[in-house]
RNA sequence: GCGGGGGUGCCCGAGCCAGGUCAAAGGGGUCGGGCUUAGGACCCGAUGGCGUAGGCCUGCGUGGGUUCAAAUCCCACCCCCCGCACCA
C-alpha cells in the first residue's frame, strides 16, 4: 500500500488488465459471501500482475434504490427486530442506530465500513478511483448512458402494474412488506355477461382460463358478500365492493352507483357473450369476495370448485325450484380433451381427490392444480365446441361469428385457445383485464393490504428489440464465460428478456431528465459503470463541475464523437484536458473481466451485456464474465432470519484476513457453493502456520548446504511440476484447487522431501522450491506471503515479483522416487498378506537393456494402441531368438503401464536410460525406514544375477518397472 | 411448465468436459496405536468383501448401450436444488 502498486496509471509499455466486480450495495455490512466475489478477482488481479500486466481494479458504491430508504425508515421508528439484527449480527455499535435513521448516513456508514472491510482483507484495489452512485458525477454519466439510449430508441413509454400500498400511496417491493413477500402480480380476463334485463349491467366474471367460457352453465355470486354497481368507462358493472375498491387503483373512471342486495339476483339471468346462452345467477359460497371482480363463471367440466358447487346445488332441489333452474341446464360442456381424463375431467379429480363440497378448500384447490395443468401442457379443445357458439342465429350471419372460433380456437391446444379466446372477445368488447396480487394478502409494513397500481407513463428499457438482442447474442459468442457451463443461462436469458421498467417513483438514484419525479432504478443504472472508473479520478483532479459534464463531454470521452474545440468553447474544459481524459478511456478499456455472483446472471449480468452492445463500438466490449456461487456457514445458506451472516470485519478480526481468503477459495470450485466452517479456518490456520516453520529451515540463504542426492533433484523437480500445475490452475479459475495444492500438497512435498533425506533440514534445493512456494502463495494469501518473502532475506515486495515459470523438469528424479514408492508400497503389501514380520528382502530387477520396451509400451498407450498393435509393433522388430525371450513379459508390461498417469507417462518416454537396481541403491535408507527392515537385508540383483535365489515363475515374471519380490 | 445445475463410499466433497495409477483425492466421523497424570491438540495405522505374495470380487441415482476398458461417452427413466423480473 505504501508503495501504491495498486493505483494503476495508463503505461503504454505493459499490456492492461481492467477487472471489475459487482460494487456493493450498502445497506448492511459486508459478509463473507460478499468476500468471496472480491477474493476472487483479487486473486485474479495479482496474479495477473505478477504475470507483468498493467491491472486496474477499482470499486464503488451502489447506493441507488428503495431498500436502503424502508431501512432507515424502520430504524428511524425504531423498529426492534431490525435494531437488534443491526446490532447483534452486524455488529453496529448501539450508540450509532440513531443516527442510521437517515438514508444517506446509513449508506455512508455501511459504505465506509465495506471499504474498510477490503482494505483489511487486502484488495488490491485502485482507491483513487472510488465513487457513489449518487455522486453528482456519475448522475451525469447515467444521464448521458438514458440519453443514448433514448435516441437509439430503446426506450419507450407505457403503463405498468405494480405492488401499492393505498395507504402510503407508494410502490412496494419485497423490502417493504411484511415478511418480505413479493407481490406477484396476476392478470385476470375478465369476460363481461350482461345482465338480461333492467338496464345495461354487465357481471364482469373474472377468469385464468378464458378458454373455458364456451362451457358455462351459470354465473356463481357470494351469497354473504357486499356487491356494488360501478361504473368503469361509462360501463355499468356488478362487483364486489372490495373489488370496486381496488379497480381504482387500476382505472381512470371508477365510480360506485349504488350498493346492491345480491340476493335479489339469483335466479336472474346473463347472456354468455361467447354462445349468446342464457345462463342463471346462483349462490356460490365458495366464491372469494376478496379476489378480483368476486363474479365467478362456472364450468362445471373443467372447473372442480365448479364441478362440485353445482353438486352441491343440485342437491338442494327446492333452491332451484326457488330460482326457476332445470338440473339439466347445469350439466358439465365438456370442451377439452385431455389423454387419462373421461370427458368431464372435474368429475374425475373431484371424486378422485375425496372433495365432499365447495367449502373443501385444500383439496379442491389441489385437484385445480393438478388438472388445469394436465389441461395447460396436454389439453386440446374439442371440435365441437364450435356448435355452442351462438346456435341460434340464422346461418348467414352464424358463419361470420363461428368463423375466428372454428379457426383459431377449436382443436387447438389449450394455450393457443386461451389467447385467441380472449383476444376474440376483447374485440368483441366483451372481454377486459384486471390485475390481482396472485399470493395475496400482502400486507405492506404498515399493516395495509397490498393492491394492484396501474402506473401510467412508466418507462421501459427495450430488452426485447430484435436487432439489439441479435447484438448481445453476438458479444456472448465472442465472450469469454467462466465456467463456461452459464453460457446456456445467459442465452435464454437475453431471449427472454422484454420491456424492463427502468424508473421508479422513489428512491436514491439519478432522475430521468425528461421526467419529473421519475428515478432510474437500480439494475438499470449500473449497467456500463465500469466505465466511470476509467475517468472519474481525472474528472476529480482536473477540478471539472457536473455541470460541464453534459452529453458532448461523455460523447468525446467514450465515443470520441465532437470536437474537442467546441465541447471546450461550450464547457469551459481545456481541450489538453478533455484528451486526457479520453485517453486514459481508451488506454483501460474495454474491460477485461467482470466478477459477480451467479444470482446476478438473469439480470445485471446480462443488462452489462445488453447495454455494452447498445451503447460502445465493438471494439470496446466486454471480453470476459467470471461467475461464482454462495458461500454457506456450517453447511447452512446464510439469512437475515436465520441470523448467521457473519460480517467480514468480524471473521477477519477471529480468523485473520488471509486464512478467511484462503478458506473461502478452499471450500469450493468456482460455481459450487462454497462452506465456510470454523473447522475449515482452523484447518487453514494450522496449514499455514506450518508454512512459516519450513520458510524458517531456509531463511539463512548462506548457511545451506548442496543436496546433491536424488532427494535434492527431487524437489527441485517437484517445484517445476506444482508451478506447472498451480500455473494451469490458475489459468482455468480453479482457485480451489490452486489454494489446496499451495496449501496442502506442497507441504506435503517438504515432508517427502525431508522422509526421502531421512533428516528434517534445509537445503538449497529446499530454497529454490520454497521460494517460488511463496511467490505463488501471493496472490491467495497476500499478506502472509509478503511477510515470508522478507524473511527469505529478500528487500523486494512479492507483489511486485514476476510469477515463477516451470523450468527443465527432472525426470529421472521424478521417476526414481515414483519407482521406489511404489515398490515400497507392494512390498508392504505383500508383508500385509502374509502376516509375519519380515527380515529380508530381495528385489530382482530386470535389465537395464530393456528399458526401452518400458518406453515402447508406455508410448503406444498413450497413443491409444490396443496390446496386439503394440506388440506386433515390438516383435517386428526383433530376432525370433528375442521374440521368445520378450513376448511372456509383453503383455504383463503393457497391462502394468496401461494404468499409470498421464503425466508419469510422458515423462518415462523422455528418458532414454533407467537403472532401477541403481535407483533403488540410492533411496535404500528411506526404503529401509518405511519398511522396517534392516537397510542390510535389502537386497537389491539384476535378473541375470537372481537366477536361483529366487523362484524362477518369479524370475519369469521380472518386466521393466515391475521388479520380482521375494520377502523372508 | 420453461431454463439451468446436480445425484459419488457412514457424512461432506473432488474426479466426469479430454474413458485406463479409480476401491475412487481431500476433509470429517468411527475404531486401534503413539504422545500425555488425564483430556485436548498433534502423530501413525485401519475404515466394501475375500485372500499366507504385490491379487480377485462387488461398486459411483436406476435401467439399457458403445468400448479391449465406463464414475467418466450415448439413450431412457427417477429424484433433489436454483432462476422465471421491474427487486438489490
Amino acid at each position: 500500500m505504501k508503495e501504491r502498486v495498486y493505483e494503476a496509471n495508463p503505461d503504454p509499455s505493459k499490456p492492461k488488465f481492467f477487472i471489475t466486480a459487482a460494487f456493493p450495495y450498502p445497506n448492511s455490512p459486508l459478509h463473507l459471501g460478499h468476500a468471496r466475489t472480491y477474493t476472487i478477482a483479487d486473486v485474479y488481479a495479482r496474479y495477473m500482475r505478477m504475470k507483468g500486466y498493467n491491472v486496474l481494479f477499482p470499486m464503488g458504491f451502489h447506493y441507488t434504490g428503495t431498500p436502503i430508504l424502508t431501512m432507515a425508515e424502520q430504524l428511524k421508528a425504531k423498529d426492534p427486530e431490525l435494531v437488534s439484527l443491526f446490532v447483534e449480527v452486524y455488529d453496529v455499535p448501539p450508540e450509532d442506530i440513531e443516527k442510521l435513521g437517515d438514508p444517506l448516513a446509513l449508506a455512508r456508514y455501511f459504505h465506509k465500513d465495506a471499504k474498510q472491510a477490503m482494505i483489511e482483507m487486502g484488495y488490491s484495489i485502485d482507491w483513487r478511483r472510488e465513487f457513489t452512485t449518487v455522486d453528482e458525477e456519475f448522475k451525469k454519466f447515467i444521464v448521458w448512458q438514458f440519453t443514448k439510449l433514448k435516441e437509439k430508441g430503446l426506450l419507450t413509454r407505457g403503463t405498468h402494474p405494480v405492488g401499492w400500498c393505498p395507504k402510503h400511496n407508494m410502490p412496494v417491493g419485497m423490502h417493504d412488506t411484511k415478511g418480505d413477500v413479493e407481490p406477484e402480480i396476476g392478470e385476470f380476463t375478465l369476460i363481461l355477461f350482461k345482465l338480461e334485463d333492467g338496464d345495461e349491467i354487465y357481471l364482469p366474471a373474472a377468469t385464468l382460463r378464458p378458454e373455458t367460457v364456451f362451457g358455462v352453465t351459470n354465473i356463481w355470486l357470494n351469497p354473504h358478500a357486499q356487491y356494488v354497481i360501478v361504473e368503469v368507462d361509462g360501463r355499468k358493472w356488478l362487483v364486489t365492493e372490495k373489488a370496486a375498491f381496488k379497480l381504482r387503483f387500476q382505472r381512470k373512471n371508477v365510480r360506485v352507483v349504488e350498493k346492491v342486495d345480491v340476493s335479489k339476483l339469483f335466479g336472474k339471468r346473463v347472456v354468455n357473450p361467447a354462445t349468446n346462452k342464457r345462463v342463471p345467477i346462483l349462490p356460490g359460497t365458495f366464491v372469494d369476495p376478496d379476489t378480483a371482480t368476486g363474479v365467478v363463471m362456472s364450468v362445471p367440466a373443467h372447473a372442480p370448485y365448479d364441478y362440485a358447487a353445482v353438486r352441491d346445488i343440485l342437491s338442494q332441489p327446492e333452491m332451484l325450484k326457488k330460482y326457476g333452474v332445470d338440473p339439466r341446464e347445469l350439466e358439465p360442456i365438456p370442451l377439452i380433451k385431455v389423454k387419462g381424463y373421461s370427458d368431464v375431467p372435474a368429475r374425475d379429480v373431484v371424486e378422485k381427490f375425496g372433495v365432499e363440497s365447495q367449502l373443501d378448500k385444500e383439496k379442491l384447490d389441489e385437484a385445480t392444480k393438478k388438472l388445469y395443468s394436465d389441461e395447460y401442457h396436454h389439453g386440446i379443445m374439442r371440435e365441437d365446441i364450435v356448435s355452442l357458439v351462438y346456435p341460434d342465429l340464422p346461418p348467414e350471419y352464424r358463419r361470420y361469428v363461428v368463423a375466428p372460433v372454428k379457426v383459431w380456437i377449436a382443436g387447438k391446444s389449450v394455450a393457443e385457445a386461451r389467447e385467441a379466446t380472449a383476444k376474440w372477445l376483447e374485440a368483441l368488447g366483451y372481454a377486459d383485464k384486471m390485475y390481482e396480487v396472485m399470493n395475496r394478502p400482502v400486507y405492506c409494513r404498515c399493516g395495509t393490504e397490498v393492491v394492484v397500481k396501474v402506473l401510467e407513463d412508466q418507462w421501459f428499457i427495450d430488452y426485447g428489440n430484435p436487432a439489439w438482442k441479435a447484438k448481445a447474442k453476438e458479444l456472448l459468442s465472442k465472450m469469454n464465460i467462466v465456467p463456461e457451463e452459464l453460457r446456456k443461462e445467459f442465452m435464454y436469458t437475453i431471449d427472454w428478456l422484454h420491456e424492463r421498467a427502468a424508473a421508479r417513483t422513489r428512491g436514491l438514484g439519478t432522475e430521468l431528465p425528461w421526467a419529473r419525479g421519475w428515478i432510474i432504478e437500480s439494475l438499470s443504472d449500473s449497467t456500463i459503470y465500469m466505465i466511470f472508473y476509467t475517468v472519474n479520478y481525472k474528472i476529480r483532479r482536473y477540478g471539472l463541475k457536473p455541470e460541464q459534464l453534459g452529453i458532448e463531454f461523455w460523447d468525446y470521452v467514450v465515443l470520441g464523437k465532437g470536437n474537442p474545440k467546441d465541447i471546450e468553447k461550450k464547457y469551459g474544459i481545456p481541450r489538453k484536458v478533455l484528451e486526457d481524459i479520453r485517453s486514459e478511456f481508451e488506454y483501460w478499456y474495454p474491460l477485461d473481466s467482470r466478477h459477480s455472483g451467479r444470482d446476478l446472471v438473469p439480470n445485471h449480468l446480462t443488462f452489462f451485456i445488453f447495454n455494452h452492445v447498445a451503447l460502445l463500438p465493438r471494439e470496446k466490449w466486454p471480453r470476459q464474465i467470471v461467475v461464482n456461487g454462495f458461500v454457506m456457514l456450517e453447511g447452512k445458506k446464510m439469512s437475515k432470519s436465520l441470523r448467521n451472516i457473519i460480517p467480514l470485519r468480524r471473521a477477519i478480526r477471529v480468523y485473520g484476513p488471509d486464512t478467511v481468503r484462503a478458506a473461502i477459495l478452499a471450500s469450493a470450485e468456482l460455481l459450487q457453493d462454497a462452506n465456510f466452517t470454523h473447522e475449515l479456518a482452523l484447518s487453514v490456520m494450522d496449514r499455514l502456520s506450518n508454512i512459516v516453520k519450513i520458510v524458517e529451515l531456509v531463511a539463512d540463504k548462506e548457511q545451506l548446504e548442496d543436496d546433491s542426492s536424488i532427494a535434492g533433484r527431487w524437489i527441485v523437480s517437484m517445484a517445476c511440476t506444482r508451478i506447472r500445475e498451480v500455473t494451469n490452475y490458475m489459468e482455468e479459475f480453479k482457485y480451489r484447487a490452486a489454494t489446496i495444492t499451495l496449501l496442502y500438497e506442497m507441504a506435503k512435498d517438504v515432508e517427502k522431501y525431508f522422509e526421502l533425506r531421512g533428516a528434517v533440514k534445509g537445503s538449497k534445493q529446499l530454497r529454490f522450491f520454497v521460494e517460488n512456494w511463496v511467490k505463488m502463495l501471493a496472490p491467495i494469501v497476500p499478506h502472509i506471503a509478503e511477510e515470508l518473502w522478507h524473511r527469505l532475506g529478500n528487500k523486494t515486495l512479492v507483489v511486485t515479483e514476476e510469477w515463477p515459470k516451470p523450468v527443465q523438469r527432472d525426470a529421472v528424479a521424478e521417476l526414481t522416487v515414483a519407482y521406489v514408492d511404489k515398490l515400497i508400497e507392494d512390498i508392504k503389501e505383500i508383508i500385509k498378506v502374509v502376516k509375519k514380520k519380515p527380515e529380508k528382502v530381495i528385489v530382482a530387477v530386470d535389465e537395464p537393456t530393456n528399458w526401452q520396451l518400458a518406453v515402447k509400451a508406455v508410448q503406444a498407450t498413450l497413443n491409444r494402441l490396443s496390446f496386439k498393435e503394440f506388440m506386433n509393433e515390438v516383435l517386428r522388430e526383433l530376432s525370433r531368438d528375442e521374440r521368445r525371450r520378450v513376448a511372456p513379459k509383453l503383455k504383463k508390461l503393457f497391462d502394468y503401464v496401461m494404468g499409470l498417469h498421464e503425466d508419469l507417462k510422458k515423462l518415462i518416454t523422455t528418458i532414454n536410460e533407467f537403472d532401477e537396481k541403481q535407483a533403488i541403491e540410492q533411496l535404500k535408507d528411506y526404503i529401509a525406514r518405511s519398511i522396517g527392515v534392516d537397510k542390510n537385508n535389502i537386497i537389491v540383483l539384476r535378473a541375470s544375477e537372481a537366477k536361483g535365489v529366487i523362484p524362477s515363475q518369479k524370475l519369469a515374471s521380472i518386466v521393466p518397472l515391475r521388479p520380482a519380490i521375494v520377502v523372508s
